[in-house]
DNA sequence: CGTGCATTTCCTGGTT
DNA sequence: AAACCAGGAAATGCAC
C-alpha cells in the first residue's frame, strides 16, 4: 500500500497552480489528459476529478501529494484508513480524519473541505489560504524530522488559531517570501534574529489574532514573558531576541 | 461552571 | 523626544 503511493507520480506544479481555474474548467480542459486520450475516469489524475467522485487510487494519490508538497509525516497517517473513495472520504468528519492521521489527519481534512469549495485555486491563493497552510504545517510537528506518530496524535489539537507567537515569529523567519524583511537572523546558529520592521511585525500579529489594536510595545511584552519559560533569551541589544532551549524548529539542521 | 495557559492591555520607570 | 526594554498586575479568550 505505501509502496503505491510513494511510487506513484503527480501533476507538475505548474498544472495546477492556476488561480483562476474551475473545477468546470480543470475537468474540461484537454491539458489534465495529456498523455492518454482514451482514459476512463479511473485512469485519470485526481488533480481533473472533484474529489466526490475520486476513485480509492485518486484518494491516494492526493494523500501523496500532501504528504510530498506539505511534508506531513506519513508515519501520521494510518493508510488503511484512506482505503475508501471519494465519496467516503468526503463524507468523513473532522473527528474521523483526526482518528485515522492525528494532526496530520486535521490539516488533510482543512485542505480536502477548502479544495471540495474552492477547486485548485486554493492551492494557490496567495492570500490567507497559503499562510494558513504554512502556518499549519511548520506551526504543527509536521515538518520535524524524526517524530513518532504518537507525537502527531497527542498534538492532534494544535492549529492555526492556537498557533503561539515563538511559532508565529520562527515560522516568519523561516519564510522568506512571507517574511518581507521585517525580521533578520543576526546569528543563525544561535538562534539569534533582530526584528527589522516591529511595527509591521505587530501589524501582522495582530492580522493572525485578528486584532488590529496589536502594537509591538504588547507584542514586546509576551515576548518578554517567554524569558522565564526558556522560549527566548535575553539579548541585550534593541530589538534582538534569542531562542531558548525550550523553542524547537528553529535550527537549520533539525528542519 | 471552574481552571489554567497564553497572551493582551495598561502602566510606571529606566535606557538608548 | 521617540522608540525600546523590564516587569508587575489585571483582564481576556480559549481549551479542557
Amino acid at each position: 500500500m505505501l509502496d503505491s503511493v510513494a511510487h506513484s507520480t503527480f501533476l507538475p506544479n505548474a498544472s495546477f497552480c492556476d488561480p483562476l481555474m474551475s473545477w468546470t474548467d480543470l475537468f474540461s480542459n484537454e491539458e489534465y489528459y495529456p498523455a492518454f486520450e482514451h482514459q476512463t475516469a479511473c485512469d485519470s489524475y485526481w488533480t481533473s476529478v472533484h474529489p466526490e467522485y475520486w476513485t480509492k487510487r485518486h484518494v491516494w494519490e492526493w494523500l501523496q501529494f500532501c504528504c510530498d508538497q506539505y511534508k506531513l509525516d506519513a508515519n501520521c497517517i494510518s493508510f488503511c484508513h484512506f482505503n475508501i473513495s471519494g465519496l467516503q472520504l468526503c463524507s468523513m468528519t473532522q473527528e474521523e480524519f483526526i482518528e485515522a492521521a492525528g494532526v496530520c489527519g486535521e490539516y488533510l481534512y482543512f485542505i480536502l473541505q477548502n479544495m471540495r469549495s474552492q477547486g485548485y485555486s486554493f492551492f494557490n491563493d496567495p492570500e490567507e489560504t497559503k499562510a494558513t497552510i504554512k502556518d499549519y504545517a511548520v506551526s504543527s510537528c509536521l515538518k520535524t524530522s524524526g517524530i513518532k506518530s504518537q507525537d502527531c496524535h497527542s498534538h492532534s489539537r494544535t492549529s492555526l488559531q492556537s498557533s503561539h507567537l515563538w511559532e508565529f515569529v520562527r515560522d516568519l523567519l523561516l519564510s522568506p517570501e512571507e517574511n518581507c524583511g521585517i525580521l533578520e537572523w543576526e546569528d543563525r546558529e544561535q538562534g539569534i534574529f533582530r526584528v527589522v520592521k516591529s511595527e509591521a511585525l505587530a501589524k501582522m500579529w495582530g492580522q493572525r489574532k485578528r486584532n488590529d489594536r496589536m502594537t509591538y510595545e504588547k507584542l514586546s511584552r509576551a515576548l518578554r514573558y517567554y524569558y522565564k519559560t526558556g522560549i527566548l533569551e535575553r539579548v541585550d541589544r534593541r530589538l534582538v531576541y534569542k531562542f531558548g532551549k525550550n523553542a524547537h524548529g528553529w535550527q537549520e539542521d533539525k528542519l
